[in-house]
DNA sequence: CGGCGTGTTGAAGACTTTCAACGTATGTGG
DNA sequence: CCACATACGTTGAAAGTCTTCAACACGCCG
């Protein structure tokens, strides 16, 4: 795997940011394995550079609830943690980089740039967060997937310019975890996506064809109509 | 409504969050009305330090997704982001603090301590959004409801002393909107716990009986067990 | 070629949703 | 003080969706 820049780490275009390379150590994970567990200490902090990498919770019935995907720029964890609220493990092979803790708290405390660069990493974070809440409580199968999808295209898009092939790294069980369905939910809804002509299932993603106007339909709308009441100040 | 003391700002109990106070203009919401839209720029940073506010994102069918419930202590936006990401209603009368957003984050960002009560917020707001989503994703009705109130428990219980008697301030309406059930369904699944003898329903909360045995079972369990492959760093 | 991980399809069952009607509570006006 | 209106909550029955468990198909790699 190549050695990736790490210059757009928290998603953001710093100086400042190379900085921190200095300090970290480059670790490659084979696909499938485990990057941290839940509970453990988070002495570490990671970096993620190259790849997909799934944050989970275990489930009370077994399953799990995959609480993120991370994509390249992104840390595995908040640094301001002390043990790790969820477990990682790679999609694919991984290209991460390891920071010390205290380090990089450190670091970026000190540095104006950086603490933005962080806070707003976290806001972002929160906003996906929060659309995912969207996607999951949003009742029917075919909505979930077609937001899912979207969100995805989204996120990809901030990466490499948008292409109609939407790759999708993971697995069939790690999207029906992310939008707490079955798996064979998921595939039945892939396959009535398919003939609706929404999009084209291909070997490791899927094409978005453009005829989605009934996907629009299931989307979020773009500005709240009024609640009840008015406002005072 | 009292004037309430605001030395918890950010959950924290720091002296440098007092002094924001000055900068701040204190405001009372009525019952249900708007403290802001989503897509309004945000200018105003709100402090809430009494009361509970919803913090919502309109669904594609016309209903909404509550993405917080918001308490004393807690910002109802990031203080980074220009444009607010969802809306906010008062839940009872709220006292709200007004923080022009570039003076508070400078202040913010000129102090360590509070940088760190920010990130810690932060930290919080996330992962109390990823423990949503596994209330969201966890299928049956009855373990989403379990654990909304234990979750709502465990905030309640770091404001005040706990106690068998848990408010609910929100309608049913928001309590179904926040689990992505109907409210019908939520009725019912409290009669269901009722009967079971797992909750008892009072006037504006629930009395939770010791006899949770089958609740804890539908809750999370603490540590994961090993996920496929093992750890090589 | 065989085995295993992964993905698909089928049919019965369980659960939630839907739409409707009925209770209950609070507050205002007669 | 009672009556009524409105908001909030509960209950019922039918319909729809997802889940469950099972079997099957596919592709990759030893």
């Amino acid at each position: 795997m190549a050695h990736a820049s790490f210059s757009y780490l928290f998603c953001g275009e710093g100086n400042a940011a190379r900085e921190l390379h200095r300090t970290a150590a480059r670790v490659v994970v084979p696909a499938g394995k485990i990057v941290f567990f839940e509970g453990e200490r988070a002495d570490i902090v990671f970096g993620l550079s190259e790849g997909t990498v799934r944050l989970f919770k275990p489930l009370p019935n077994g399953g799990r609830q995959i609480v993120a995907l991370a994509l390249p720029g992104e840390l595995l964890e908040m640094p301001t943690v002390e043990q790790h609220r969820h477990s990682a493990t790679a999609i694919g092979e991984v290209e991460l980089y390891r920071f010390p803790r205290d380090q990089l708290l450190a670091h970026i405390l000190s540095s104006a740039q950086l603490t933005n660069l962080l806070l707003g990493f976290a806001s972002r974070q929160l906003n996906l967060a929060r659309d995912q809440m969207m996607m999951l409580g949003n009742g029917s199968a075919e909505k979930r997937v077609l937001l899912f999808l979207t969100m995805w295209r989204d996120r990809m898009a901030a990466l490499k310019p948008f292409q109609q092939y939407l790759p999708l790294p993971m697995m069939r069980q790690d999207i029906a975890d992310f939008l707490g369905l079955r798996l064979e939910t998921l595939g039945r809804t892939l396959a009535k996506l398919e003939a609706k002509n929404i999009i084209r299932i291909v070997p490791k993603g899927v094409v978005l064809t453009g005829r989605d106007r009934a996907a629009q339909a299931a989307l979020p709308v773009p500005l709240p109509q009024g609640s009840r009441g008015i406002r005072a100040y």
